[in-house]
DNA sequence: ATTATCTATAGATCTATAGATAATGC
DNA sequence: ATTATCTATAGATCTATAGATAATGC
């Protein structure tokens, strides 16, 4: 059996379209399984060796950090947006991607625990300070709310969507805990 | 060495004894190091050879349910007192439960995971059923909150609780998040 | 010569049980 | 004879790496 199937050693050429499948692989399986899903299933799935996962992610979470560097990075070119709808927006794209994935809340847990200046958290405040205050001189968030407040509500968030069992029901059951949210729940 | 330190085969007399120590053991790792903690950190610490620990309790869920079954309880009883009352007591010590420990919220969720027929949900579910419209009629409660909310709210606490690196935080963040409940959060 | 792949496996845990051992009831 | 303890270990994972293999650049 040469040619059907089976792996072969395709050389360096592959090693950047190796990493691609690996990051895609491992947002897949942190989404459906959780972030603490066996790095050897991850390089299953992404179709390579595990001694590929490691040579490009040494650990757990320096696969993490990339898997939702893009995600952050989204979020940062959110609250780039000048306009008093920033913070708005921003907050229902974070929602979103905790109900879509939970490891990403778990992943920014880990960090702060192994890591002693992971700067991850600060970024998301940072974005969150910046677009809070013209949220509320534009009348859209009450005065009162801080930035602390707003990263608090995520957490609550965060165990709605880590205790629901059925998957479907998460999003009406976030919508539901939002309702107390002290701002401006995403639209439904 | 004959005496000193060691264990010796101590026999069936000690068997309730030992029960008791696995007990306490898994309360405190449960608590500590959260639910997925090693079976066989829990037999270390509680003094017992692991296969000790798996005659008394076949599984992790047997062990769980058994560590929490004295809470559980605890918790009927609250809501068994007749005064309009109770239903606060019951909030109030729900509250600091899970605060104290996390596990005993993921104990629930993987027991709904892996058991059919879990029942532990729906006891909670029913002394809340008994005493939250006494609470409304007394007018300790608003008579649009449901039990569904009071469980949802549970959930979100359950967020912050996880999410709180420094465990000396943990108290204060839940209360922080306390003020946006609908119905009267415990005493501080 | 360099770079990365891929297989195979060592090492570390953790679960779960087999089997020898001791204590107790009849 | 029964019951439970305790040790020791088989079996199942999972992490992490060593070492052979193949592709590419000079």
């Amino acid at each position: 059996m040469t040619s059907s199937g089976g792996r072969v050693n395709r050389g360096p050429a592959v090693a950047s379209q190796n990493r691609q499948a690996i990051l895609d692989a491992a947002w897949r399986l942190f989404t459906e399984r959780g972030y603490h899903v066996p790095l050897s299933a991850i390089a299953k799935e992404a179709g390579v060796g595990q001694g590929v996962l490691y040579r490009h992610f040494p650990t757990r979470l320096d696969l993490a950090f990339a898997v939702f560097e893009d995600n952050l990075a989204e979020l940062e070119a959110i609250g780039a947006e000048p306009d008093a709808g920033a913070f708005g927006r921003l907050w229902e794209r974070l929602v979103a991607l905790t109900v879509d994935s939970a490891a990403f809340v778990e992943m920014a847990v880990d960090a702060r625990r192994s890591l002693p200046d992971y700067t991850g958290g600060r970024r998301l405040q940072a974005v969150l300070e910046a677009t809070l205050p013209r949220a509320q001189q534009a009348g859209l968030v009450g005065p009162a709310v801080t930035v602390d407040d707003v990263l608090l509500v995520h957490r609550m968030i965060y165990g709605v969507v880590v205790t629901e069992i059925e998957p479907e029901k998460v999003q009406a059951a976030v919508q539901r805990a939002l309702r107390w949210a002290p701002f401006g729940r995403p639209v439904t």
